[in-house]
RNA sequence: GGGAGCAUAGCUCAGCUGGGAGAGCAUCUGCCUUACAAGCAGAGGGUCACAGGUUCGAGCCCUGUUGUUCCCACCA
């Protein structure tokens, strides 16, 4: 009852369909058998805001390969699916779409607002979970996990309360960096840094003495209001006398002090810099050593806060010119630079920030960096390829104190409750109900929520369990592989790895995987401003999902960037329809007494010349898969179904298809036998199709999921054959190959002798010639002597063609010239490396013997070119 | 300022631990050869960015140069 192939190749009538049959027959999911090596991939969690884009479907289909051949391998193989609720990016949407309704957050509450956000992660968060499963996911669906779940929000409060409790997280006033437009602080990683064309505003600030004015220079004037001193280098002889003087602020009229600090450099502008703690976070340290005062000017929209006189009120950029005016009528202005500098913008919607002093919730990280990168340092982890782990340990050597809390609803709480009577602040998992200081039963919990990446940093364990010591967590934990790209290591890999080993003390994966961007065809990023995003949906809508995953790793390597473009998506569905193809070509020719895709018990030199490189292909994909090539891989299985399978064993099956009996059900076995394997080797790859052809080939199992990796064979290692049918299909391009040039048609039929020294090859190999190289009959001797005929020489062969009439003698002559030429060369470049005694001496025996024979057949054919010449 | 990637056929890119360069697309020629025109058979096209070095031998290893992309740092 096998399955018949529609006649032309349409994913879309089967793709949906198998990913049922998968579903269906529970086939992802993972079961915690013991006599099994488990392996596990926790997916990056796409944002339940998000749609599927070009960089989740390499993501995805990089690790949908390595889970399907790792299931096949049988192994326990579970991908662990989920969302994450993206606290900042999903709240904007909100907030957007509420703005359309004209409400705000404030008007609906807390409560209110939340109630808002899951209906709309009711709505949303499906959609990116169904896009994943049309590229084919062999996720786990039953394990689905969202980052504000009861349990991960469970390991957020557990870890959030042992790091607390450990010292490694305290609450301060410290400056951060805030985001006007999303109003909340964001970390140092979330800051994306944008040069900018701006001014430089030198300014001068008179001495309070009277004894003159200093001159300094600044980018941002409106932090003016802010300034709490004027620092300049103590080693500074210009301006030694003025240390200790004060200064008098322009438009604020502040008595202001001028400090010596080392932070300033002498050789920079006027080597007077103005100081605002609460702006600027050098001027903040400053601010520390000195003692200063600092002074918030900003609201936290940036305007102008109170304490910015008349300017309160102002944007920070109305103020800013509003600032310099006044500036410039009051003579304090001096000149005004154009002056190029990097600005710091919101990572989310590239709103410049605004440096800060605000009080915070941080995570101590150098304690927590160091094991992380010792782990890193030691193996226990490892970057594919490798120079990533370089970012790496320089981000973790250089890491700072990461801000954790955020201004937001949309997030998981932060633990820590108030009193409201005496002001005590306990952090625990469960709310208090009295305060343990005064008994007190005001208890208040903290306003703000965490950092959406503070609960992405724990899914490698959060999601199988923990802080449960659950079966899961047991036996897939630490997981295997982490496929994401170079993007976020520094979000997301490196606090990963820092969390697990403090929370779980062991590495949370052994490899992360790393893969680059997916550019246009112009190698522009992807983008929507651009509108050069292409849609992976549309793609599979147009071509399947296998074609995208087929073209998402052709020709990708580790760590790089790839483009995608239409020609690489079509030729990809060309390949599936080839493969499809060369399957109802197989199906169309079986026999009823095939029911299995075992081996006939005599092989032909052809098949045996087939399995052979079907085996090597075996061993090399797998190898391949191991370390992590993909692209490389799937290059090798392409290049062997085409060519060797279909343009060649295809083609010289045919023969003896039609001759039928035995030796035609010998050919259809070699064939299934060889399709069914290969399919499974391309599985991973294009798991749709290659399973639609499965079901309809007499297979071993349902399902090729559940089918069993392929392995290398000693008993189909066949070299020797490999190289005698070499000679076989050498002859024939050669002929093909002259009869194109000689303007032949196929139809025109003639007579082939070959002279040869290897008989019973040839003489087998008969109707070849007949099918593949336009001959009428086929002579083998070990002496030929035909008149009037055109002759080919290959390294084992000389070929006789009579088709004298329809040869022109002239265009022979220059063919068989530029062959010799070719054929002298070869022999010269082996000739002189022969001679060179170094050469010879130094290099293994191996090369050399094999420099010898390449001399000598080359010798050989140019013996028989030579006679092909004279001939003429 | 620090670091990394890339530079190979007209285009997009492969090329594993060094043994005389490959694919897809494009171009040209010829074929409806009963699986596939989304195809078949053939052809042309490359001082592997440049300059040195190591080696018997370098696209591959080392040094430098140029171009290009990215990351990090942030002189107000």
């Amino acid at each position: 009852m096998r399955k018949e192939l529609a006649k032309t190749y349409e994913p879309k009538s089967f793709e949906d369909r198998i990913y049922q049959f998968w579903l269906d027959g529970d086939y992802f999911k993972a079961q915690r058998d013991p006599n099994k090596t488990p392996y596990t991939i926790v997916i990056p969690p796409p944002n339940i805001t998000g749609q599927l884009h070009m960089g989740h479907a390499l993501d995805e289909t990089l690790q949908d390969i390595l889970i399907r051949y790792k299931k096949m391998q049988g192994f326990s193989a579970l991908w662990v699916p989920g969302t994450d609720h993206a606290s900042i990016a999903t709240e904007a949407k909100i907030v957007a779409a509420m703005r359309e309704e004209g409400v705000t957050k404030e008007e609906l509450g807390r409560e209110g607002f939340l109630k808002r956000a899951w209906a709309w992660k009711e709505q949303y968060g499906g959609r990116i979970v169904s896009q994943l499963k049309k590229l084919g996911t062999a996720c786990d669906w039953s394990r689905e996990r969202f980052t504000l779940d009861e349990g991960c929000s469970e390991a957020v409060k557990e870890v959030f309360v042992r790091l607390y409790e450990k010292g490694l997280i305290y609450r301060g006033e410290r400056i951060i960096n805030w985001c006007p437009t999303c109003k909340t602080s964001i970390s140092e990683a979330e800051v994306e840094y944008e040069e900018q064309q701006g001014s430089f505003w030198h300014l001068r600030y008179p001495l309070s003495d009277g004894s003159g004015y200093v001159e300094l220079a600044t980018t941002r004037p409106e932090t003016l209001l802010g300034d709490t001193a004027v620092a300049v280098n103590p080693e500074d002889e210009r301006y030694r006398d003025i240390v200790g003087k004060t200064v008098i602020l322009p438009l604020v009229g502040r008595e202001i002090p001028v400090v010596a600090d080392n932070y300033v450099d002498m050789e920079f502008g006027t080597g007077v810099v103005k100081i605002t703690p609460a702006h600027d976070p050098n001027d903040f340290e400053v601010g520390l050593r000195h003692n200063l005062p600092i002074i918030n000017v900003m609201t936290d929209d940036a305007k102008i806060n109170e304490n910015g006189l008349k300017y309160a009120g102002m944007d920070r950029y109305e103020a800013r010119k509003a600032i310099v005016a006044d500036l410039e009528a009051g003579g304090y202005l001096v000149k005004i630079e154009p002056h190029a500098h990097n600005v710091g913008t919101c990572y989310r919607c590239h709103t410049t920030v605004e440096p800060r002093v605000s009080k915070q919730w941080f995570v101590k990280m150098e304690p927590l960096a160091k094991p992380a990168i010792e782990a890193v340092r030691g193996g226990e982890t490892k970057f594919v390829p490798e120079r990533f782990d370089k970012i790496y340990f320089h981000w973790m050597e250089n890491i700072k104190d990461w801000c954790i809390s955020r201004q937001l609803w949309w997030g998981h709480r932060i633990p820590a409750y108030y009193c409201a009577d005496c002001g005590e602040m306990v952090v625990a998992k469960e709310a208090p109900a009295v305060c343990p200081k005064c008994g007190g039963t005001h208890m208040k919990q903290d306003e703000d929520t965490l950092d959406t990446w503070f609960s992405s940093a724990l899914w490698p364990f959060s999601t199988l369990g923990w802080p449960n010591d659950t079966e899961d967590l047991k036996y897939f934990y630490p997981t295997n592989t982490l496929v994401t790209g170079y993007d976020i290591i520094f979000f997301w890999v490196a606090r990963m790895m820092f969390s697990a080993l403090e929370q779980t003390g062991t590495v949370p994966f052994n490899t992360v995987f790393i893969h680059g961007l997916v550019r246009d065809a112009q190698g522009r990023k992807m983008s929507k401003s651009l509108g050069n995003g292409i849609d992976p949906l549309e793609i599979i809508d147009q071509y399947g999902a296998d074609a995208l995953r087929l073209a998402l790793v052709t020709g990708n390597s580790p760590g790089n960037d790839m483009r995608f473009s239409d020609d690489k998506i079509k030729a990809a569905r060309n390949f599936a329809n080839k493969l499809w193809n060369a399957t109802r070509f197989i199906l169309m020719n079986l026999s009823d007494e095939v029911t299995d895709t075992s081996l006939p018990q005599t092989l032909t030199l052809e098949d045996k010349w087939l399995l052979s490189q079907y085996n090597r292909l075996v061993r090399e994909v797998t190898d391949n898969l191991d370390k992590f090539e993909l692209g490389i891989a799937e290059q090798k299985i392409y290049d062997f179904i085409w060519d060797v399978l279909c343009d060649w064993y295809i083609e010289l099956s045919k023969a003896r298809l039609q001759a039928g009996g035995e030796t035609a059900v010998c050919a259809q076995r070699v064939l299934v036998y060889v399709i069914s394997n290969t399919i499974k080797l391309l599985h991973p790859f294009m798991p749709f199709i290659t399973e639609e052809i499965w079901q309809a080939l007499p297979t071993e199992t349902e399902s090729i999921l559940a089918s069993a990796w392929p392995s290398f064979s000693d008993e189909l290692d066949f070299s020797e054959e490999e190289q005698e049918f070499t000679r076989v299909m050498e002859a024939i391009k050669a002929i093909r190959n002259t009869r194109t040039e000689m303007n032949v048609p196929p139809s025109r039929k003639a007579a082939v002798y070959i002279e040869t020294e290897y008989q019973t090859v040839f003489e087998d190999c008969k109707p070849f010639f007949v099918r593949l190289a336009s001959a009428s009959e086929v002579f083998v001797a070990s002496e030929q002597s035909v008149d009037g005929a055109v002759q080919i020489a290959t390294k084992s062969a000389r070929i006789f063609v009579p088709m004298d009439d329809l040869i022109d003698k002239d265009k022979e002559r220059a063919r068989l010239t530029r062959e010799r030429e070719k054929c002298e060369k070869e022999i010269s470049i082996h000739e002189n490396k022969l001679k060179n005694e170094n050469f010879v001496n130094k290099a293994p025996e191996k090369v050399v013997n094999e420099i010898r024979m390449k001399l000598k057949t080359a010798q050989e054919l140019l013996v028989k070119i030579d006679e092909s010449l004279s001939a003429l």
